[in-house]
RNA sequence: GGAGACUUCGCCUAGUCUGGUCUAUGGCGCCGCACUGCUAAUGCGGUUGGGGUCUUAAAGCCCCUCCCGGGUUCGAAUCCCGGAGUCUCCGCCA
């Protein structure tokens, strides 16, 4: 949600930003319905709120009158003068559609956020080389002989689009949430193991909804009254947790990190580039997330990235860190830096984790604020959350970038312990 | 699943039966000031959150907020209906 108070003060400032996303028209017209109804909205507060004053002021002369011992007289409705139900009926039904229509608009993007879509992101970093692979097994091949991943009986058990980690491949999944936990903890953020299925609050608060209502899974009413989904990504449960709540200052930035199955319905097909655990309905994910004052934002957004990135160089695995444009961040983001290891098999580099900074937006929807120190005025926080990261995408990347010419494959050093080899060989 | 008790401005708490002087009591904590070799103790004052209005800003004024949503009433923390949550007991259950 944006600061109504910077659309009144600065229209100009907002519009030019949004339009990095945004066709420059349907800015100006949803802006033009907004203040419409925000006018509309504070003149029938003020109408509310004069109308009740009076009814007070009379309650209290009646009140007074009684207790004096005289016959206290009972103030006739004003004639032509609209009901205060009627006005409060007409308020909530105004806040309901500024609250949509303000709902709808996404986070203005940073200043060194460019316009455009996919095509205008841009490479910013690379780490290591492809690694000189003569005769390229992609990763499922490799995971078939490896006996890693059983996809028939994933989508025997789930439908289309699950697939059932086994054996060695169960391990190995479970090493890398292992490993990024402890370096998670080790760099001082609090591990939460959140509810799976949440509350509608909590999609609206992260931006998920109204607007992607379609790419969760609703628990059916009949079964679960309250109208529960089955979290995306932890992101969610994460801001969610902490809604309506006026954060100590003194424990900013507030650093935690989960992990959660993310749950996508991921409507509209499959690529022929994202086979095997590349996208699913349901994926393994640990989450970084920072609560943090306007003025460290910047600074943590830089630290989550660099946090992330080392994860994947302790892997060994080569990557590229690209900065999204305005069009294909997330909506409530104001920046977004994606960490893309590469794939042999595709010659692409594909996103493993997406750091963003959602500035306060997600703060003013999920209502978490700070103290000023000193005043006693509250401000919203802003809010930073990232991968730490997306197992099914490195998992296939370690396959593909560590493989022999045998078929078999190299287990990352941070990995062999917990994995119980340093080579997994085919079957 | 059943029965009962409960939910008050950070925490604890008075008030609810019997609607109005509740513009919400007291304590703890916190902040400021005074006093004091220092600390402690003591005294005085402040301390829910949101919105509107005015303003360069602050202050002021007004409205809402006693778990949430409705209702009754000139008037609701208080009465009625619905919902959520917490606790206790019973039942069921991995």
């Amino acid at each position: 949600m944006l600061d109504m108070e910077l659309i009144r003060k600065d229209r100009d400032a907002v519009a030019s930003a949004l339009a990095k996303r945004m066709d420059p028209a349907e800015v100006s017209r949803a802006l033009d319905e907004i203040q419409q109804l925000d006018q509309q909205r504070r003149s029938l507060i003020t109408e509310i709120d004069g109308e009740r004053q009076r009814r007070k002021a009379e309650a209290r002369a009646y009140a007074e009158a009684k207790r004096a011992g005289r016959e206290p007289e009972v103030a006739a409705p004003e004639a032509g003068r609209k009901g205060l139900t009627e006005l409060e009926a007409e308020l909530d039904e105004t806040q309901a559609r500024l609250r949509d229509r303000m709902s709808e608009l996404p986070n203005l993007p940073a200043d060194d956020v460019v316009p455009g879509g996919k095509e205008a992101n841009r490479v910013v970093k690379t780490f290591g080389e492809p690694p000189a692979i003569e005769k390229v097994r992609d990763h499922v091949e490799l995971s078939r002989m490896l006996g890693l991943v059983d996809h028939e009986r994933g989508v025997k058990l789930g439908g289309s689009g699950f697939w059932m980690y086994t054996g060695v491949g169960a391990r190995l999944e479970w090493a890398l949430l292992n490993f990024f936990i402890d370096e998670n903890v080790k760099a001082g953020y609090e591990f939460l193991l959140p509810p799976h299925l949440l509350l509608e609050s909590a999609g609206f608060a992260a931006g998920q909804f109204p607007k992607f209502t379609e790419d969760v899974y609703h628990v059916d009413r009949a079964s679960a009254p309250r109208g529960q989904f089955l979290l995306p990504t932890a992101e969610t449960a994460i801001l969610g947790a902490f809604q309506d709540e006026i954060l100590d200052t003194a424990k900013l930035p507030l650093k935690a990190f989960a992990y959660t199955p993310c749950y996508r319905r991921e409507a509209g097909g499959s690529h022929s580039d994202e086979r095997g655990t590349v996208r699913g309905h349901q994926f393994n994910k640990v989450e970084i997330f920072q609560f943090t004052l306007p003025e460290q934002a910047e600074a943590a957004h830089e630290e989550m990235v660099a946090h992330a990135e080392s994860l994947v160089e302790k892997l060994g695995l080569h990557y590229q860190r690209s900065l999204l444009s305005a069009g294909d961040a997330s909506a409530a983001m104001k920046k977004t830096l994606d960490i893309e290891v590469w794939m042999p098999s595709t010659g692409k580099y594909k996103e493993v984790s997406s750091v963003s900074w959602a500035g306060d937006y997600q703060a003013r929807r999920a209502a978490i604020r700070y103290r000023e120190p000193g005043g006693k005025q509250t401000r919203f926080v802003h809010t930073l959350n990232g991968s730490a990261l997306a197992t099914s995408r490195l998992f296939p990347a370690i396959l593909e970038q560590f493989q022999q010419p045998d078929g078999s494959v190299v287990i990352p050093e941070p990995l062999q312990n917990r994995v119980g080899t340093d080579r997994l060989t085919p079957r």
